[in-house]
DNA sequence: GTCTATAGCACGATAGAC
DNA sequence: GTCTATCGTGCTATAGAC
């Protein structure tokens, strides 16, 4: 919040028509041969990457252009030329990953039996939980904060998909095929079990000493989750 | 992550044994009259609850001492002459908050009804996540950056307090009155589900257009979670 | 495209009068 | 205790040589 919210249009790859000042990804001296484009690529990567560990431990303001440089591999210098602002790597960062975050939710069908279904959505989850914790505690950190660059996508996309997901929940109520349950909170508490492994990771750690890291407990997690939700915690005799 | 770490001990109220700078809180030029005490724990409150709401959404670097003073009602050089430094009032602001955060696990009885307690716990978690969901930001803030400052206390105070629940929730389970689920995850999935309304509500607001501010929305919330978490949603024809 | 050097400025913190 | 004024630092971003 401190200093400002994106001030100039940053001159991306998608919006602003007039970049007067010329970008890796553009036309440059030298012709762009096939080689010359990967190692461009693999550059801006190589800087994304490091960013999102950094962003993700300690936010955007917490974060300075040197770490993100150093981690990269690269000069102060050399990474303000293929980004022309920190908020603009920020935005670069959670836009690769929004995509890959909401994938499992739209892998489920609705033909399917929902206890499958949603059995593996949560493992699915909780898979992304450990094999991308930085991305979570990303997401996390920026909802968290209002998300003030990523409203619009939640309001429009993610509504879209959540729209969708519900109705298909209240089909399968409907059908009797699941008990009576409120759709969005449902979508919530899942979300909310599975993103919690990644993104309370330390407390987890503090608490039991392991993590997703660890292959077992990552399954117990999944299994676990699995269960509260599906049967539910109340003592039932077996019939 | 950026700059320091607490790079000299703050001459609070605790620790630091020579203190040469005088602080409200102690001997000063006047006698501390009663009435002269309490202005002064009134200024402190406010710069607190100030700081708590600007922490809580753009984080410690994201916040600057010049919003705290101004959102506080103070000047920048007053908030310092109560302050050391922007760091003490960060861990102020947290460990003000602790006990209130912890509380509502504490209060679970071991003879209580098992179904009843969990119940009830989901209520309390959710209500305070209802009336001070800046505290709870601040506090999933913290967590998903690392918690550097309050990892001590995660593994001392809390991680005593989550064992000894958990035992009760195994005894619960031994004695036939509660699913076979193993405790841990039991406690993080209520946690989750119930903090994700203040920490997420963001995202949900942007989805339904609502949040915990409406109370029926609230009353839905603890429902629908206590519902899934005691019962499940697997179907279940009427015995 | 990549470097060295530095401009420019916001911010945390302090000095010293009252 | 509170104020005005200011210092010093560390950071984002740019200029300009190569």
């Amino acid at each position: 919040m401190a200093r400002s919210a994106v001030t100039r249009d940053p001159p991306g790859k998608g919006a602003s028509p007039a970049t007067p000042k010329s970008r890796p990804g553009q036309r440059s001296a030298h012709p762009k041969t096939p080689r010359r484009l990967k190692q461009i690529e693999a550059k801006r990567t190589a800087m994304l990457d490091a960013a999102l560990g950094l962003f993700s431990r300690a936010g955007l303001h917490g974060t300075t252009v040197e770490q993100i440089a150093e981690d990269a591999g690269v000069s102060k210098t050399n990474l303000f030329y293929y980004f022309a602002s920190k908020e603009e790597i920020y935005v670069a960062v959670l836009s690769r990953l929004l995509d890959e975050w909401l994938a499992p939710l739209r892998a489920i069908e609705p033909d399917a039996d929902p206890v499958v279904a949603i059995g593996e959505y949560i493992r699915r989850k909780i898979l992304f939980s450990r094999t991308q914790p930085a991305a979570s505690r990303l997401f996390c950190l920026e909802i968290v904060q209002g998300a003030p660059l990523l409203k619009r996508e939640l309001e429009t996309s993610l509504k879209q998909l959540v729209d969708a997901k519900a109705a298909m929940i209240r089909g399968w109520t409907a059908a009797g095929k699941l008990a009576p349950v409120d759709p969005h909170h449902l979508i919530f508490a899942i979300w909310a079990t599975t993103q919690h492994y990644a993104d309370f990771a330390g407390q987890i750690d503090a608490l039991l000493g392991t993590g997703l890291d660890d292959e077992a407990f990552a399954n117990a997690a999944a299994e676990n989750v699995s269960r509260i939700i599906l049967e539910g915690i109340r003592f039932r005799p077996i019939p």
